[in-house]
DNA sequence: AAGTGAATCAACCGCCAGGTA
DNA sequence: TTACCTGGCGGTTGATTCACT
């Protein structure tokens, strides 16, 4: 660590280095928080050339950041498609079923949470339902937390939904919308003892081609819940 | 109002697999 | 075959905010 800037670190001998001109170059790498001109500098370089080859990507840029640091700013953050919120009780239930099935395998949990991306689903995983492990005093992976998820959380969930679902159609007949079915549709087919919950598919993930300046639009995301972004 | 522990989540780290020269 | 590079993944950290006393 070699130095703070506005909070942001700058840092030197990050990845493999090869000869002693990437080196220097990497002397002044930026890590810590990007601030909304990086995000935008980003936006705009894929907007136009495209995403991958991320190292190449961020020099080409001229983002004093990794390729690593680049590439996990765009999916997890500056993505179009990235969606911010609450994890719905859909989502939960979805998630908690994929994990019993794979594991901590987020990103393929995440292939089935449109919009969502692995890190989110890990954070949820290891806030909310490590806590409920360790409110119960058992191992996360243990048979009896397992047990307790899969006949009792999940059926509350579950009827919270139905529940949610029957409210909605009640209050609006007519442009009630949701993204997952209950019961009646084709798509991932997830069986929950007793209950049915069927689930869509991943949507396709990149879309249109935007270009952001900081002059005539918003970043896409341009504050978290916390408020807390953009360093300048 | 201030202090403090808990909760949240963006970002980084280390490892690994696949591609390629 | 081997060495190197890159991208991707899961685990972890740390800054910030929230909630409670």
């Amino acid at each position: 660590m070699a130095e703070q800037d506005g909070g942001i670190k700058l840092v030197g001998n990050v990845d493999v280095q090869s000869d002693d001109q990437e080196e220097n170059n990497n002397m002044d790498l930026r890590r810590g928080p990007w601030t909304v001109e990086e995000d935008f500098t980003l936006i705009n370089y894929i907007a136009h050339h495209g995403e991958g080859r991320w190292n190449s990507l961020a020099r080409s840029a001229g983002l004093k950041r990794t390729g690593k640091s680049c590439r996990l700013r765009w999916l997890n953050y500056l993505r179009p498609d990235v969606r911010r919120g609450n994890i719905t009780l859909e989502e939960q239930l979805l998630i908690l079923e994929l994990h019993s099935r794979w594991g901590n395998r987020w990103s393929k949990i995440a292939q089935h949470l449109p919009g969502r991306t692995d890190n989110e689903i890990k954070n949820y995983w290891r806030t909310r339902v490590q806590k409920h492990a360790k409110q119960l005093k058992c191992d996360v992976n243990s048979k009896q937390f397992k047990d307790t998820m899969r006949y009792l959380w999940m059926p509350r969930l579950v009827e919270r939904i139905q529940a949610a679902a029957a409210a909605g159609a009640a209050a609006s007949s007519t442009t009630a919308t949701t993204t997952y079915h209950i019961n009646n549709q084709s798509n991932t087919n997830l069986n929950m003892g007793h209950n049915q919950i069927l689930l869509p598919q991943p949507n396709n993930i990149g879309g249109g081609v935007h270009t952001y300046t900081p002059e005539n639009s918003a970043p896409p995301h341009p504050r978290n819940r916390l408020g807390r972004r953009f360093l300048t």
